[in-house]
DNA sequence: CTCCAATCTTGACAGTGTAAGGTTATTATA
DNA sequence: TATAATAACCTTACACTGTCAAGATTGGAG
């Protein structure tokens, strides 16, 4: 009957929307149906394109990672080494959930992608910012000369991710910048002992 | 009518439903109306007692904080000295919530207890966990004669706070328990470095 | 004994996620 | 070009949710 009967990319639109509402008003404030009255589109629709309302958020998180992909991207490509391309992931790291405390929420609030994570481990490690950060680290060991095991290398992979999310989830929670140089984290090569 | 008419213990008996319905199926299980037929209740009867939904979720969080600062007060308690305390408080941090991965989410899923804190000043730092901490590390710091200015002890809380965490979330989210020996994180006296 | 405040019940309302089944537009096929 | 198949979308309906208003019940204070 009407020429818009069909929305035409009714998917993405739907993501995109969901964002600006969490954006917005928080992940409370997202419910399917007004999403889809966004869209100009029946309450029903998105089960066209979604299983329930669980498979819009995934989707919905997977493009907010990818947001925050292309800021840790940017941070080491614009790095002159490895060393600070590790402390320019750590600020970014927490200056991106600072400017959008809601991602922060929404990302790691409920369940949430980080799965079934082998730290230490060369499987399954499927957390693209977490194979970024160890792909970064292992370069700047090589560049430094550093020499450890799996084990130690693990050990402080895992100091710098926690301390760079435990900063930005204090952060996000208090509302309080930081007074943290982080680049007190990467002196000598005993790093964030 | 019936001689139960007046619960008695309503309040606390919502709470502490409420906290087992949290800690079996995590918080989006949570209903008013759940919990109010689980205390053999009418669904209106809560709001007798809880303003709204929000005020029975923040009372329910006030008393799962608390059974966070029995285990950190027995971990000061049973340590040998300040260094000892610290160290500990960090091994039951995540060790808490590891236990009790749905208390994290939680607790720092959405809105939370840490409203506004002030890392680094002496005012308005009213979340238990925090004021347990500095007390513990400004004891430390005496026992071990180091001598720290303000801004320094700030962000040496902070990256010890952080650090934990961070490990606690990674570890919540990821459910692999972390490799991290955490008796490194106090070693010298430049701790966390 | 009376009154009152706290507590609980009942009933209603709008908003939510979602299942079932019908409608339209696009694409593939003959 | 005509038709069949499929994907996208719609309508209707239902159970469940939080919340509110009005009234019933109770225990305790005066």
């Amino acid at each position: 009957m009407s020429d818009t009967y069909h929305h035409g990319n009714l998917r993405q639109a739907l993501i995109e929307t969901g964002i600006r509402v969490i954006n917005e008003s928080g992940e409370d404030a997202l419910s399917l149906r007004k999403v889809a009255a966004a869209c100009n589109v029946s309450h029903a629709a998105p089960y066209a394109h979604f299983k329930d309302k669980d498979e819009l958020i995934e989707a919905i998180k997977r493009s907010v990672t990818e947001q925050f992909m292309e800021e840790l991207n940017d941070a080491v490509d614009s790095a002159v080494d490895s060393e600070n391309a590790i402390i320019d992931m750590g600020k970014r790291y927490i200056s991106f959930f600072l400017r959008k405390p809601d991602y922060y929420k929404f990302l790691f609030g409920r369940q949430n992608i980080i799965a079934h994570l082998k730290i230490g481990e060369e499987t399954d490690e499927d957390y693209p910012p977490f194979i970024l950060l160890k792909k970064t680290y292992l370069k700047y060991l090589k560049e430094k000369g550093i020499k450890k095991n799996r084990k130690e290398q693990g050990i402080e992979l895992l100091k710098i991710w926690a301390s760079a999310h435990g900063l930005a989830a204090i952060a996000c929670m208090s509302g309080v910048v930081p007074p943290f140089d982080w680049n007190e984290m990467l002196e000598g090569d005993d790093l964030l002992r």
